[in-house]
RNA sequence: GCGAUCGUAGCUCAGUUGGUUAGAGCGCCGGUUUGUGGUACCGGAGGUCGGGGGUUCGAGACCCCUCGAUCGCCCCA
Protein backbone atom coordinates (compact mmCIF):
# COMPACT_ATOMS: atom_id res chain seq x y z
CA UNK A 1 0.00 0.00 0.00
CA UNK A 2 1.77 3.64 -1.18
CA UNK A 3 0.96 6.12 1.36
CA UNK A 4 -0.89 9.18 0.55
CA UNK A 5 -0.38 11.92 2.55
CA UNK A 6 -3.52 13.49 3.34
CA UNK A 7 -3.48 17.45 2.34
CA UNK A 8 -4.21 20.09 5.25
CA UNK A 9 -6.69 22.66 5.17
CA UNK A 10 -5.46 25.94 4.79
CA UNK A 11 -4.53 28.26 7.69
CA UNK A 12 -6.86 30.42 8.50
CA UNK A 13 -9.82 28.21 7.43
CA UNK A 14 -12.40 26.40 9.28
CA UNK A 15 -14.09 23.25 8.84
CA UNK A 16 -17.71 24.12 10.47
CA UNK A 17 -19.60 21.49 12.29
CA UNK A 18 -21.84 20.29 14.04
CA UNK A 19 -23.69 22.70 16.71
CA UNK A 20 -21.18 26.03 15.28
CA UNK A 21 -22.63 25.13 12.13
CA UNK A 22 -26.02 25.50 13.84
CA UNK A 23 -24.92 28.46 15.52
CA UNK A 24 -23.44 29.81 11.99
CA UNK A 25 -26.91 28.91 10.06
CA UNK A 26 -28.48 30.67 13.21
CA UNK A 27 -26.88 34.06 12.50
CA UNK A 28 -27.50 33.87 8.80
CA UNK A 29 -31.02 33.04 8.98
CA UNK A 30 -32.12 35.81 11.43
CA UNK A 31 -29.93 38.38 9.58
CA UNK A 32 -32.14 37.34 6.93
CA UNK A 33 -35.67 37.86 8.72
CA UNK A 34 -34.72 41.35 9.86
CA UNK A 35 -33.38 42.73 6.90
CA UNK A 36 -36.51 41.94 5.01
CA UNK A 37 -38.44 43.83 8.51
CA UNK A 38 -36.34 47.06 7.22
CA UNK A 39 -36.68 46.32 3.19
CA UNK A 40 -33.07 45.70 2.74
CA UNK A 41 -32.70 43.96 -0.72
CA UNK A 42 -30.64 40.82 -1.35
CA UNK A 43 -27.81 41.35 -3.37
CA UNK A 44 -25.53 38.60 -4.70
CA UNK A 45 -22.09 39.38 -4.97
CA UNK A 46 -18.74 38.65 -7.08
CA UNK A 47 -16.13 36.84 -4.24
CA UNK A 48 -13.20 38.60 -6.67
CA UNK A 49 -12.75 41.99 -7.80
CA UNK A 50 -9.67 43.38 -10.13
CA UNK A 51 -7.54 44.15 -7.44
CA UNK A 52 -7.87 47.94 -8.19
CA UNK A 53 -11.27 47.88 -6.74
CA UNK A 54 -9.94 47.65 -3.22
CA UNK A 55 -6.52 49.24 -3.28
CA UNK A 56 -8.08 52.04 -4.49
CA UNK A 57 -11.20 52.30 -2.10
CA UNK A 58 -9.71 50.97 1.05
CA UNK A 59 -6.63 53.13 0.34
CA UNK A 60 -3.25 51.39 -0.46
CA UNK A 61 -1.71 52.44 2.77
CA UNK A 62 -3.83 50.65 5.21
CA UNK A 63 -2.96 47.55 6.09
CA UNK A 64 -5.40 45.41 4.23
CA UNK A 65 -4.57 46.46 1.12
CA UNK A 66 -0.73 46.55 1.81
CA UNK A 67 -0.45 43.19 3.40
CA UNK A 68 -3.40 41.27 3.80
CA UNK A 69 -5.12 40.90 0.56
CA UNK A 70 -5.13 37.38 -1.18
CA UNK A 71 -3.91 38.70 -4.85
CA UNK A 72 -3.07 36.74 -7.97
CA UNK A 73 -2.75 37.09 -11.56
CA UNK A 74 -5.39 35.40 -13.98
CA UNK A 75 -4.30 33.71 -17.18
CA UNK A 76 -4.97 36.66 -19.25
CA UNK A 77 -2.40 38.49 -16.55
CA UNK A 78 -5.10 41.23 -14.48
CA UNK A 79 -4.64 40.97 -11.07
CA UNK A 80 -7.46 40.15 -9.27
CA UNK A 81 -8.10 39.57 -5.30
CA UNK A 82 -10.49 38.03 -3.09
CA UNK A 83 -12.69 40.15 -1.12
CA UNK A 84 -11.04 41.47 2.00
CA UNK A 85 -14.63 43.34 2.42
CA UNK A 86 -18.00 44.19 0.91
CA UNK A 87 -18.44 47.79 0.40
CA UNK A 88 -15.72 48.41 -2.01
CA UNK A 89 -17.42 45.78 -4.45
CA UNK A 90 -21.07 46.76 -3.98
CA UNK A 91 -19.56 50.55 -4.33
CA UNK A 92 -18.03 49.28 -7.73
CA UNK A 93 -21.40 47.44 -8.81
CA UNK A 94 -23.46 50.36 -7.69
CA UNK A 95 -21.53 52.41 -10.30
CA UNK A 96 -20.80 49.65 -13.40
CA UNK A 97 -24.47 48.97 -12.96
CA UNK A 98 -26.44 52.20 -12.94
CA UNK A 99 -27.61 51.25 -9.52
CA UNK A 100 -28.03 55.18 -9.85
CA UNK A 101 -31.50 54.55 -10.29
CA UNK A 102 -32.72 53.21 -7.57
CA UNK A 103 -30.89 55.47 -4.60
CA UNK A 104 -31.80 55.42 -2.24
CA UNK A 105 -30.92 51.93 -1.87
CA UNK A 106 -30.85 49.59 0.39
CA UNK A 107 -28.89 46.40 0.54
CA UNK A 108 -27.98 43.11 2.14
CA UNK A 109 -25.34 40.44 1.18
CA UNK A 110 -23.26 37.80 3.55
CA UNK A 111 -20.85 35.22 2.44
CA UNK A 112 -17.16 34.53 2.89
CA UNK A 113 -13.73 37.55 2.81
CA UNK A 114 -10.68 36.70 2.68
CA UNK A 115 -7.62 38.57 4.75
CA UNK A 116 -3.60 37.15 4.91
CA UNK A 117 -3.67 37.72 9.14
CA UNK A 118 -2.44 35.58 11.59
CA UNK A 119 -5.44 33.30 13.17
CA UNK A 120 -6.43 33.76 16.46
CA UNK A 121 -9.95 33.66 18.38
CA UNK A 122 -12.30 35.06 16.61
CA UNK A 123 -10.27 35.99 13.20
CA UNK A 124 -9.60 33.73 10.25
CA UNK A 125 -8.07 34.02 6.73
CA UNK A 126 -11.47 32.84 5.65
CA UNK A 127 -14.04 34.53 7.32
CA UNK A 128 -18.10 35.08 7.08
CA UNK A 129 -19.81 38.30 7.40
CA UNK A 130 -23.10 39.62 6.89
CA UNK A 131 -23.17 43.13 5.48
CA UNK A 132 -25.89 46.32 5.25
CA UNK A 133 -25.44 49.27 3.15
CA UNK A 134 -27.81 52.38 2.11
CA UNK A 135 -26.51 53.52 -0.91
CA UNK A 136 -27.04 57.06 -2.14
CA UNK A 137 -28.58 58.77 1.09
CA UNK A 138 -26.67 61.50 2.68
CA UNK A 139 -29.43 62.02 5.23
CA UNK A 140 -28.86 60.67 8.94
CA UNK A 141 -32.08 59.05 9.07
CA UNK A 142 -30.42 56.53 6.67
CA UNK A 143 -27.92 56.24 9.57
CA UNK A 144 -30.13 55.98 12.32
CA UNK A 145 -32.35 53.01 9.95
CA UNK A 146 -28.95 51.58 9.51
CA UNK A 147 -28.30 51.58 13.18
CA UNK A 148 -31.65 50.49 14.18
CA UNK A 149 -31.79 47.38 12.36
CA UNK A 150 -28.22 46.25 13.92
CA UNK A 151 -29.68 46.96 17.05
CA UNK A 152 -32.67 45.10 16.21
CA UNK A 153 -30.53 41.91 15.22
CA UNK A 154 -28.27 41.94 17.92
CA UNK A 155 -31.43 41.60 20.09
CA UNK A 156 -32.98 39.08 17.93
CA UNK A 157 -30.12 36.32 17.87
CA UNK A 158 -30.04 36.74 22.00
CA UNK A 159 -26.80 38.59 22.58
CA UNK A 160 -26.87 40.68 25.40
CA UNK A 161 -24.22 43.09 27.71
CA UNK A 162 -23.41 44.59 24.19
CA UNK A 163 -23.20 48.60 23.41
CA UNK A 164 -23.20 50.76 20.90
CA UNK A 165 -20.13 53.00 20.51
CA UNK A 166 -20.70 55.95 18.15
CA UNK A 167 -18.54 58.86 16.86
CA UNK A 168 -18.28 60.68 14.36
CA UNK A 169 -15.15 61.87 12.29
CA UNK A 170 -16.93 64.51 10.67
CA UNK A 171 -16.73 65.69 7.02
CA UNK A 172 -13.62 66.18 5.31
CA UNK A 173 -12.63 69.31 6.42
CA UNK A 174 -13.53 68.62 9.91
CA UNK A 175 -11.50 65.21 9.65
CA UNK A 176 -8.31 66.86 7.95
CA UNK A 177 -8.10 69.98 10.66
CA UNK A 178 -8.87 67.36 13.74
CA UNK A 179 -5.99 64.73 12.17
CA UNK A 180 -3.35 67.74 11.68
CA UNK A 181 -4.27 68.92 15.60
CA UNK A 182 -3.69 65.43 16.51
CA UNK A 183 -0.26 65.20 14.81
CA UNK A 184 0.50 68.65 16.11
CA UNK A 185 -0.31 67.08 19.60
CA UNK A 186 1.32 63.57 19.81
CA UNK A 187 4.67 65.15 17.54
CA UNK A 188 5.06 66.93 20.40
CA UNK A 189 5.07 64.00 22.86
CA UNK A 190 6.56 61.69 20.39
CA UNK A 191 9.71 60.02 22.11
CA UNK A 192 7.53 58.92 25.12
CA UNK A 193 4.75 56.98 22.96
CA UNK A 194 5.19 53.44 22.17
CA UNK A 195 7.13 52.53 19.01
CA UNK A 196 4.17 51.60 17.37
CA UNK A 197 2.23 54.86 17.99
CA UNK A 198 4.97 56.54 16.56
CA UNK A 199 4.73 54.68 13.30
CA UNK A 200 1.14 55.09 13.51
CA UNK A 201 1.95 59.10 13.31
CA UNK A 202 3.24 58.80 10.12
CA UNK A 203 0.44 56.07 9.00
CA UNK A 204 -2.55 57.12 10.76
CA UNK A 205 -2.32 59.22 13.45
CA UNK A 206 -6.03 58.91 14.61
CA UNK A 207 -4.85 55.16 15.34
CA UNK A 208 -3.08 56.23 18.44
CA UNK A 209 -6.45 56.95 20.15
CA UNK A 210 -7.72 53.37 20.66
CA UNK A 211 -4.01 52.25 21.40
CA UNK A 212 -3.94 49.39 24.44
CA UNK A 213 -0.36 50.55 25.68
CA UNK A 214 -0.45 52.21 28.77
CA UNK A 215 2.42 54.98 27.49
CA UNK A 216 0.44 56.25 25.06
CA UNK A 217 -3.17 55.74 27.10
CA UNK A 218 -1.95 59.09 29.01
CA UNK A 219 -1.78 61.07 26.20
CA UNK A 220 -5.07 60.21 24.90
CA UNK A 221 -7.40 61.73 27.65
CA UNK A 222 -6.01 65.17 26.81
CA UNK A 223 -5.92 64.65 23.25
CA UNK A 224 -8.02 67.20 20.87
CA UNK A 225 -10.73 65.91 20.77
CA UNK A 226 -13.20 65.88 16.80
CA UNK A 227 -15.87 68.22 18.53
CA UNK A 228 -13.88 71.13 18.40
CA UNK A 229 -13.28 70.81 15.03
CA UNK A 230 -16.84 70.05 13.70
CA UNK A 231 -18.40 72.34 10.99
CA UNK A 232 -22.02 73.38 11.52
CA UNK A 233 -23.28 71.04 9.38
CA UNK A 234 -21.33 67.90 10.75
CA UNK A 235 -22.30 68.89 14.34
CA UNK A 236 -25.76 69.18 12.75
CA UNK A 237 -25.46 66.01 11.56
CA UNK A 238 -24.55 64.16 14.31
CA UNK A 239 -26.89 65.62 15.97
CA UNK A 240 -29.15 64.33 13.89
CA UNK A 241 -28.27 60.95 14.17
CA UNK A 242 -28.25 60.69 17.96
CA UNK A 243 -31.92 62.33 18.49
CA UNK A 244 -32.40 59.53 16.09
CA UNK A 245 -31.21 56.89 17.59
CA UNK A 246 -32.33 58.14 20.95
CA UNK A 247 -36.47 58.44 18.97
CA UNK A 248 -35.97 54.66 17.72
CA UNK A 249 -35.16 53.32 21.28
CA UNK A 250 -31.65 52.56 19.92
CA UNK A 251 -29.13 52.93 23.39
CA UNK A 252 -25.84 54.35 22.48
CA UNK A 253 -22.34 56.17 24.18
CA UNK A 254 -20.52 57.99 22.90
CA UNK A 255 -16.57 57.12 22.24
CA UNK A 256 -14.54 59.72 21.30
CA UNK A 257 -11.86 57.72 20.61
CA UNK A 258 -13.78 55.25 18.25
CA UNK A 259 -12.03 55.66 14.77
CA UNK A 260 -11.88 53.92 11.49
CA UNK A 261 -9.34 51.64 10.15
CA UNK A 262 -10.13 52.61 6.14
CA UNK A 263 -9.64 55.67 4.42
CA UNK A 264 -13.27 56.01 3.26
CA UNK A 265 -14.80 56.70 6.58
CA UNK A 266 -16.94 60.00 7.33
CA UNK A 267 -19.15 61.35 9.85
CA UNK A 268 -20.36 58.49 11.27
CA UNK A 269 -18.39 55.68 12.47
CA UNK A 270 -19.54 53.12 15.16
CA UNK A 271 -19.01 49.78 16.91
CA UNK A 272 -21.01 47.57 18.85
CA UNK A 273 -19.04 46.60 21.37
CA UNK A 274 -19.24 43.78 24.71
CA UNK A 275 -19.48 45.78 28.13
CA UNK A 276 -16.22 44.95 29.93
CA UNK A 277 -16.81 41.81 31.82
CA UNK A 278 -19.65 40.41 30.78
CA UNK A 279 -20.29 37.07 29.30
CA UNK A 280 -19.99 38.70 25.56
CA UNK A 281 -16.64 40.01 26.35
CA UNK A 282 -15.37 37.12 27.97
CA UNK A 283 -16.59 34.38 25.17
CA UNK A 284 -14.60 37.22 22.73
CA UNK A 285 -11.26 36.99 23.79
CA UNK A 286 -9.65 39.78 22.47
CA UNK A 287 -11.26 40.45 19.58
CA UNK A 288 -13.49 43.08 20.61
CA UNK A 289 -15.98 44.02 17.73
CA UNK A 290 -18.63 42.30 16.42
CA UNK A 291 -20.14 44.68 14.13
CA UNK A 292 -18.64 47.52 12.95
CA UNK A 293 -18.88 50.16 10.26
CA UNK A 294 -20.06 54.17 8.99
CA UNK A 295 -20.50 56.67 6.30
CA UNK A 296 -18.54 56.45 3.22
CA UNK A 297 -19.42 59.85 1.17
CA UNK A 298 -16.00 59.72 -0.02
CA UNK A 299 -15.93 55.73 -1.54
CA UNK A 300 -17.68 56.41 -4.56
CA UNK A 301 -15.30 59.15 -6.51
CA UNK A 302 -11.83 56.91 -5.12
CA UNK A 303 -13.48 54.79 -7.89
CA UNK A 304 -14.45 57.13 -10.55
CA UNK A 305 -17.81 57.72 -9.61
CA UNK A 306 -19.55 60.85 -8.57
CA UNK A 307 -19.80 61.66 -5.31
CA UNK A 308 -22.28 59.31 -3.84
CA UNK A 309 -23.05 59.31 -0.01
CA UNK A 310 -23.49 55.90 1.54
CA UNK A 311 -23.26 54.04 5.25
CA UNK A 312 -23.31 50.67 5.67
CA UNK A 313 -22.30 47.98 8.76
CA UNK A 314 -20.41 44.57 8.54
CA UNK A 315 -20.46 42.14 10.87
CA UNK A 316 -18.48 38.89 11.68
CA UNK A 317 -20.72 35.71 11.30
CA UNK A 318 -18.03 33.48 13.58
CA UNK A 319 -18.04 36.22 16.64
CA UNK A 320 -21.72 36.40 16.51
CA UNK A 321 -22.10 32.86 16.39
CA UNK A 322 -19.86 32.62 18.89
CA UNK A 323 -22.31 35.21 21.64
CA UNK A 324 -25.61 33.22 20.47
CA UNK A 325 -25.34 29.99 22.64
CA UNK A 326 -25.28 26.25 22.11
CA UNK A 327 -27.08 25.75 18.79
CA UNK A 328 -27.58 21.60 19.07
CA UNK A 329 -28.86 19.93 16.52
CA UNK A 330 -32.19 18.76 16.35
CA UNK A 331 -33.43 15.63 17.14
CA UNK A 332 -35.03 13.18 14.14
CA UNK A 333 -39.01 13.68 14.69
CA UNK A 334 -38.96 9.83 13.56
CA UNK A 335 -36.30 6.88 12.95
CA UNK A 336 -37.43 4.04 11.00
CA UNK A 337 -35.37 0.57 12.25
CA UNK A 338 -34.92 -1.66 9.89
CA UNK A 339 -34.45 -5.17 12.31
CA UNK A 340 -34.14 -7.73 9.62
CA UNK A 341 -33.33 -7.00 6.62
CA UNK A 342 -35.85 -8.43 4.44
CA UNK A 343 -37.89 -5.68 6.12
CA UNK A 344 -35.52 -3.09 3.91
CA UNK A 345 -37.81 -1.87 1.16
CA UNK A 346 -40.74 -1.41 3.32
CA UNK A 347 -38.55 0.81 5.76
CA UNK A 348 -37.84 3.27 2.69
CA UNK A 349 -40.84 3.50 1.77
CA UNK A 350 -42.34 4.32 5.22
CA UNK A 351 -39.50 6.38 6.00
CA UNK A 352 -40.69 8.34 2.21
CA UNK A 353 -44.04 8.45 3.33
CA UNK A 354 -42.72 10.45 6.73
CA UNK A 355 -40.83 13.01 4.93
CA UNK A 356 -42.84 14.03 2.38
CA UNK A 357 -45.34 14.57 5.46
CA UNK A 358 -43.20 16.61 6.81
CA UNK A 359 -41.47 15.07 9.37
CA UNK A 360 -38.00 14.80 9.69
CA UNK A 361 -36.44 11.22 9.34
CA UNK A 362 -33.65 8.53 8.97
CA UNK A 363 -33.15 4.96 8.31
CA UNK A 364 -31.05 2.57 11.01
CA UNK A 365 -30.32 -0.15 8.57
CA UNK A 366 -26.42 -0.99 9.68
CA UNK A 367 -24.78 -2.74 12.12
CA UNK A 368 -25.98 -5.82 14.31
CA UNK A 369 -29.75 -6.02 13.76
CA UNK A 370 -29.93 -6.45 17.30
CA UNK A 371 -28.41 -3.28 18.30
CA UNK A 372 -30.58 -0.94 15.79
CA UNK A 373 -33.25 -0.33 17.97
CA UNK A 374 -30.57 0.91 20.82
CA UNK A 375 -29.10 3.02 18.04
CA UNK A 376 -32.48 4.52 17.40
CA UNK A 377 -32.83 5.11 21.36
CA UNK A 378 -29.99 6.48 21.67
CA UNK A 379 -30.15 8.78 19.08
CA UNK A 380 -32.99 10.63 20.80
CA UNK A 381 -35.92 10.17 18.45
CA UNK A 382 -39.21 11.91 18.89
CA UNK A 383 -40.48 8.66 17.81
CA UNK A 384 -38.97 5.10 16.26
CA UNK A 385 -40.88 2.74 13.62
CA UNK A 386 -38.82 -0.36 13.93
CA UNK A 387 -40.01 -3.26 11.16
CA UNK A 388 -38.99 -6.71 12.06
CA UNK A 389 -40.31 -10.08 10.90
CA UNK A 390 -42.82 -12.31 13.22
CA UNK A 391 -43.83 -15.95 11.95
CA UNK A 392 -42.55 -14.68 8.21
CA UNK A 393 -44.67 -11.68 8.81
CA UNK A 394 -43.42 -8.07 8.62
CA UNK A 395 -44.69 -6.52 11.91
CA UNK A 396 -44.30 -2.88 12.55
CA UNK A 397 -44.11 -1.11 16.32
CA UNK A 398 -44.14 2.55 16.90
CA UNK A 399 -42.56 3.91 20.07
CA UNK A 400 -44.03 7.08 20.53
CA UNK A 401 -45.96 9.50 22.62
CA UNK A 402 -49.98 9.11 21.59
CA UNK A 403 -50.32 12.23 19.43
CA UNK A 404 -47.15 11.33 17.59
CA UNK A 405 -48.35 7.44 17.47
CA UNK A 406 -51.71 8.38 16.21
CA UNK A 407 -50.53 10.25 13.38
CA UNK A 408 -47.72 8.13 12.38
CA UNK A 409 -50.62 5.40 12.25
CA UNK A 410 -52.51 7.62 10.09
CA UNK A 411 -50.01 8.44 7.61
CA UNK A 412 -48.51 4.94 6.98
CA UNK A 413 -51.73 3.29 7.49
C1' G B 1 5.52 40.13 10.53
C1' C B 2 6.54 39.35 16.21
C1' G B 3 5.74 36.56 20.97
C1' A B 4 3.96 32.60 24.33
C1' U B 5 1.94 27.73 25.03
C1' C B 6 1.02 23.07 22.90
C1' G B 7 1.09 18.52 19.17
C1' U B 8 0.34 10.44 22.17
C1' A B 9 -5.73 5.85 18.84
C1' G B 10 -11.75 8.72 15.31
C1' C B 11 -12.61 12.09 20.10
C1' U B 12 -10.98 13.59 25.40
C1' C B 13 -6.61 12.53 27.72
C1' A B 14 -2.86 9.19 31.09
C1' G B 15 2.09 7.87 30.33
C1' U B 16 6.14 8.67 37.18
C1' U B 17 14.00 11.80 37.51
C1' G B 18 14.68 8.80 29.60
C1' G B 19 14.33 1.87 30.80
C1' U B 20 11.03 -4.32 28.19
C1' U B 21 5.70 -5.85 23.41
C1' A B 22 2.55 2.65 24.42
C1' G B 23 -2.53 2.75 28.03
C1' A B 24 -7.73 4.37 29.75
C1' G B 25 -12.57 6.39 28.88
C1' C B 26 -15.92 7.52 25.01
C1' G B 27 -17.00 6.20 19.96
C1' C B 28 -16.87 2.27 16.18
C1' C B 29 -17.33 -3.20 14.81
C1' G B 30 -18.67 -8.20 16.53
C1' G B 31 -20.58 -11.60 20.31
C1' U B 32 -23.26 -12.94 24.94
C1' U B 33 -27.10 -11.16 28.28
C1' U B 34 -31.83 -8.70 28.39
C1' G B 35 -36.28 -9.48 25.25
C1' U B 36 -40.63 -4.45 23.75
C1' G B 37 -36.10 -3.00 24.86
C1' G B 38 -31.64 3.69 26.08
C1' U B 39 -28.83 -2.53 30.56
C1' A B 40 -24.53 -5.34 31.76
C1' C B 41 -20.42 -8.34 30.33
C1' C B 42 -16.74 -10.27 26.72
C1' G B 43 -13.90 -9.62 22.45
C1' G B 44 -11.96 -6.82 18.08
C1' A B 45 -10.16 -3.17 14.77
C1' G B 46 -7.46 1.37 15.08
C1' G B 47 -1.02 4.81 16.98
C1' U B 48 5.93 4.63 12.42
C1' C B 49 3.68 9.09 20.03
C1' G B 50 2.98 15.79 13.88
C1' G B 51 7.61 15.27 10.56
C1' G B 52 13.14 15.27 10.15
C1' G B 53 17.83 15.27 12.44
C1' G B 54 20.79 14.81 17.02
C1' U B 55 22.36 13.24 22.27
C1' U B 56 22.23 8.21 24.64
C1' C B 57 23.47 1.32 25.64
C1' G B 58 18.28 2.95 25.32
C1' A B 59 13.88 8.76 23.48
C1' G B 60 6.71 9.52 23.58
C1' A B 61 9.86 12.02 27.29
C1' C B 62 16.13 15.72 26.44
C1' C B 63 18.39 19.29 22.27
C1' C B 64 18.00 21.56 17.19
C1' C B 65 15.16 22.30 12.77
C1' U B 66 10.49 22.04 10.45
C1' C B 67 5.10 21.73 9.95
C1' G B 68 0.60 22.53 12.41
C1' A B 69 -2.75 24.20 16.33
C1' U B 70 -4.14 27.57 20.18
C1' C B 71 -3.83 32.32 22.49
C1' G B 72 -1.85 37.31 22.42
C1' C B 73 0.64 41.85 19.71
C1' C B 74 -0.05 44.56 15.10
C1' C B 75 -4.47 45.24 12.41
C1' C B 76 -9.36 44.21 12.05
C1' A B 77 -15.48 41.74 11.66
Amino acid sequence: MSKIKTPQAIRGTQDIFGPDAEAFAFVVETFERVRKLYRFRRVEMPVFEKTEVFSRAIGETTDVVSKEMYSFEDRGGESLTLRPEFTAGIARAFLTNGWQQHAPLKVATHGPLFRYERPQKGRYRQFHQIDAEILGAGEPQADVELLAMADQLLKELGIEGVTLHLNTLGDGDSREAWRAALIDYFSAVRGELSEDSQERLEKNPLRILDSKDPRDRKFVGDAPKIDAFLSDDARAFFDAVTSGLDAAGVKWARAEGLVRGLDYYRHTAFEFIPDEGSAAAAALGSQSTILGGGRYDGLMESLGGAPTPAVGWAAGIERLAMLVGDKSEALADAVVVVEDDACMASAIATLGKLRAAGLTGELVASGSPRKRFDKAVKSGAKAIVALSLRDGEENRRIKADEADQARIEALLG
